[in-house]
DNA sequence: GTACTCACG
DNA sequence: GACGTACGTGAGTACG
């Protein structure tokens, strides 16, 4: 039967599928050989996914990919420039251009090109005949230069967005019907395929002048009628470009093709031929997935070669190290390490949390391949041990003989000890009465270098620099339900994951010292890495007292409060369902109450955020009562029930673990409990630091550095204007509001403060008009309207700017103040992940020098305050928090102020003061 | 295990 | 030819 009414035609706009595919994807390579096939990838996926989705009674029953062939195009021949300012094709992205053909006949779907046309025309001509026919049409899409062929049947859909367009997308597009688009497009041009139109006239008057003349040649014509002179004179006086500029925007709907519609008919592919091209491009997850879907068994794709590593880092590990098992084998170690003069040293515990974990045994290495483990509280098997008595395994010195014999090897300060993340063994052995020193850290050796490049943990490290996947811990101890503690491990296998961890601590510290100095970061390593590990161990064993009552109290309070609004959310939804699921808010929103908003993210799922739940709030009074409902439950769940699990029976505090190479700039991170986000924002989270209190006799002492990452711009960037007002102690973001929208400091308000606020954090974080745009709820064109003031009032910041993306691109990191390196791998990169990589940049220097200062501070800390009955517990970023006897709150604040005001100095003199605020008081709600 | 959401500086 | 974007974190919950 000929193509006709009942049938349904889909032309997928191929090109436009190759292009995003390629800016949206990393830049993809066939294992075997190397071939780019990132952008067939993101094709295949594209085309199968829109299979999947194309089924049922809807189904297409033609289909076509359509693409363009060739770059010189009857258009050309019309207008040399048309597309002259379009970008080579990328390098990578041509030799994957006609593997997407043989993709798309491996599907089994018709694949058109033609020589001197572009993929829209031959849409437009098979679109025209369609309808003629009396079918229907869907061109997947988002191409407005497609858009003059909608209506009478045809639609289009954007694939990306997962919307329809019909005629009323496109009126609301060019704010004509589809008829008229090309009249509108020829008035506006079209800056990215060069179609000139006529200059000063955009969409907008374009719509509104072909509204009100009918079409183009009458406007043309009467152009001596239009009242306003300037769009007058344009018109009569580009008359010519603006026909010339129609003929460039008309799709050729009536092409000479060889082929005709019934051609297209919808083909199931064949399942060989389609597995055995994806199989060919390596493409593993999709086979899976299409042979799922066909019942067809996946071909298997040969494994991938290992990654090369350079033969002299392959070092030979050995398969067993040595089981000490008595005092005269641990003695003997002891002495090696002290003839080396340093030693690597790891413990193993039955947790991972240093203040409740118990020692369970010590590996030391003095050399590559030359380490032992000295197990201490192993138990008997638990298989052999048919009465399940906790016996001690044999073989083992007993713990406190073990430990003082270590003791002074470890507190020797002329035998270096190393480790890796040695924070850890120092806390564990700080339990033990050993106070490990001196020391030197991989994990920290290894950040100091290559913050930026990769995570820092052994198994990375160890894989990535020796060449050497490490023995996994899960094999010994199992995972999930059925984990063990390593007590539980049998002694002979500990003995060989235990004493290889110290073995690829040695292997790493002889790799990476001597290149600290040629990354010229010994420096950062020495005064601002080593330095804070016992610093932070203290920190931590010390804790916090945090009283449970209060977070009880607190908790009921919040379960009351959450039911109440279930009820009234249960009530406005009309039924009941889990207000936590995003996923079934989503669809009693969207779909349910029909509130406007739409799909996004590669799941499909609908994004239910606290940003559009506030834009729905206008709408329906649902919205607001899931933000409540969210509010509360997040101070629940994460804080007032979760922290009073971490309370340490032991101590009846609260002990955090802070991660010195955690993020990438220089930040300390806090887990387990996280304690730099307790909440403060809101009146009612606040509350909860109502339950971090100081015990009896003794003060909460908060002392916070005042704008110091603006202060740090100001001085990076040289910005006189600012250095001076942070001199005199002026407000910074009015003195901004001034500078940049003309108020007199006097008639400053509140509303004009915010916004420039909200401007100076943004250039902090490598400012966007989009960003901006989303923060202060504006117009985006207004917001990029802020940012040009900005700049122009303050040449210097977009100076630093360009400047820090230029050494970025350059050296390949960027530097703090005190010559923290923060590598930025990904700058040259394109894509979006460039803009990504671009704002890191610009931010990490500034974040970076304020977390060094404040390191600096912590690092002085101690012998400054060691007369004083005070102790330091916590750190938040740019805030310290101390415990001090009563009655010497005044003299802990003078003293803490002076050293984290003079914290910079001498290393690095700043043109700006820092200025820190203190408080004091029962509880840290009233402390900070 | 991943995605989403939300707490902090 | 088009996307998606403020920087840096950690943790709890839902869900496949």
């Amino acid at each position: 039967m000929a193509f006709g009414k009942g049938h349904h035609l889909h032309l997928v706009d191929g090109s436009a599928f190759i292009f995003r595919a390629y800016h949206a994807l990393p830049p993809l390579t066939r294992k075997s050989d190397g071939l780019p096939v990132g952008a067939v990838s993101g094709f295949v996926n594209m085309l199968w996914k829109m299979i999947q989705d194309n089924k049922g009674p809807d189904a297409p029953t033609h289909a076509a990919v359509v693409f363009d062939k060739g770059s010189i195009t009857f258009r050309n021949h019309l207008y040399d420039q048309y597309k002259a300012n379009r970008d080579e094709m990328p390098e990578e992205l041509r030799p994957q251009i006609p593997l997407t053909r043989e993709a798309t006949r491996a599907f089994n779907i018709a694949c058109l090109e033609e020589e001197g046309f572009e993929a829209d025309d031959i849409i437009a001509t098979l679109a025209c005949r369609a309808r003629e026919a009396g079918g229907r049409v869907t061109i997947i899409s988002s191409d407005k230069d497609l858009m003059q062929l909608v209506g009478g049947g045809v639609e289009m859909f954007d694939a990306m967005k997962n919307v329809r367009i019909d005629r009323e997308g496109v009126e609301a597009k060019f704010g004509v019907g589809p008829e008229r688009v090309v009249d509108v497009q020829a008035l506006a041009g079209d800056s990215v395929d060069n179609v000139p139109g006529a200059p000063g006239i955009g969409i907008k008057t374009a719509a509104l002048l072909i509204n009100e003349f009918g079409d183009l040649e009458t406007l043309l014509e009467r152009a001596e009628d239009v009242p306003q002179p300037k769009r007058r004179q344009t018109l009569i006086e580009h008359a010519e470009q603006i026909r010339l500029s129609k003929k460039l925007v008309q799709l050729d709907c009536d092409m000479e093709l060889s082929y005709d519609l019934d051609s297209l008919e919808v083909v199931e592919p064949v399942a060989d031929d389609l597995l055995a091209f994806l199989t060919a491009m390596e493409f593993r997850t999709i086979v899976r997935r299409v042979s799922d879907e066909l019942g067809k068994e996946a071909p298997a794709i040969p494994e991938e070669a290992p990654e090369t590593v350079e033969p002299e880092a392959q070092a030979d590990f050995p398969e067993t190290y040595e089981w000490v098992r008595d005092e005269a084998a641990l003695e003997a170690w002891i002495a090696k390490a002290h003839a080396r003069g340093y030693v690597a040293v790891d413990t193993e515990t039955t947790a991972l949390n240093e203040m409740q974990a118990l020692l369970v045994g010590v590996s030391l290495a003095v050399a590559p391949g030359e380490a032992c483990y000295v197990p201490l509280a192993h138990k008997t098997n638990p298989e052999a041990d048919l009465f399940a008595t906790d016996a001690l395994a044999e073989g083992q010195i007993p713990m406190a003989r073990a430990l003082e014999l270590l003791k002074p090897l470890l507190e020797d300060p002329s035998v270096l000890k190393i480790g890796q993340n040695i924070k850890y063994d120092a806390k564990i052995l700080a339990r033990n009465g050993i106070d490990i020193a001196p020391v030197d850290d991989t994990m920290l050796l290894s950040y100091a270098m290559h913050a930026g490049l990769h995570g820092h943990g052994m198994d990375v490290l160890s894989e990535r620099y020796l060449g050497h996947v490490p023995i996994p811990i899960k094999s010994l101890i199992g995972t999930g339900k059925s984990q063990i503690t390593f007590d539980g491990v049998a002694v002979d296998k500990a003995v060989n994951y235990a004493a290889e961890d110290a073995d690829i601590t040695i292997r790493l510290w002889q790799a990476f010292k001597p290149q600290l100095h040629r990354a010229r970061v010994t420096t950062v390593y020495e005064t601002l890495e080593r330095p804070l590990i016992p610093v932070l161990a203290r920190m931590e064993m010390a804790g916090i007292e945090v009283d449970r009552e209060t977070l009880s109290r607190m908790s009921g309070a919040f379960a009351q409060k959450m039911a109440g609004l279930e009820e009234e959310i249960r009530e406005l939804a009309g039924e009941d369902f889990k207000v936590g699921s995003p996923k079934q808010l989503g669809e009693i929103l969207f779909d349910k109450l029909g509130l406007p908003g739409g799909k996004k993210g590669k799941t499909g799922a609908y994004g239910t955020g606290a940003d559009i739940l506030e834009d729905l709030a206008t709408e329906h009074e649902l919205p607001g009562r899931v933000l409540d409902w969210r509010q509360v439950s997040k101070l629940k769940s994460t804080y007032t029930d979760a922290l009073q699990e971490k309370i340490d029976p032991a101590t009846g505090r609260v002990h955090t673990s802070y991660s010195i190479a955690g993020a990438n700039t220089g930040r300390l991170a806090s887990t387990d409990p996280n304690l730099q986000n307790i909440p403060v924002r809101t009146e009612e989270g606040r509350r909860i630091r109502e339950a971090f209190v100081a015990p009896a006799g003794r003060t909460l002492v908060s002392l916070d550095y005042s704008q110091i990452e603006l202060r740090i711009l100001a001085h990076i960037a040289g910005i006189e204007e600012l250095k001076q007002a942070f001199r005199e102690g002026q407000d910074i973001h009015a003195l901004t509001a001034s500078e940049m929208f003309g108020v007199p400091m006097e008639e400053m308000t509140p509303e004009i403060r915010r916004q420039a606020k909200a401007i100076n954090f943004g250039v902090i974080y490598g400012i966007s008009g989009f960003g901006l745009a989303r923060n202060l709820r504006i117009p985006r064109e207004e917001a990029q309207g802020f940012i040009d003031r900005y700049f122009e009032r303050f040449p210097g910041i977009k100076g630093y700017m360009d400047d820090t993306i230029r050494f970025a691109k350059d050296r390949g990191h960027v530097e703090t103040l005190f010559g923290r390196k923060i590598n930025t791998p990904e700058i040259n990169a394109k894509g979006p992940g460039a803009g990504f990589a671009r704002r890191a940049a610009i931010n990490a220097p500034i974040q970076g020098t304020a977390a060094d200062v404040i390191r600096r501070a912590m690092i002085r800390m101690e012998a400054a305050t060691a007369s004083l009955p005070a102790t330091m517990l916590l750190q938040v970023h740019d805030e310290l928090i101390f415990e001090v006897d009563e009655g010497s709150e005044d003299a802990l604040i003078a003293v803490a102020r002076e050293v984290m005001e003079g914290a910079a100095m001498p290393a690095v003199d700043l043109s700006v003061p820092l200025e820190v605020d203190a408080g004091q008081g029962r509880s840290w709600a009233e402390a900070h």
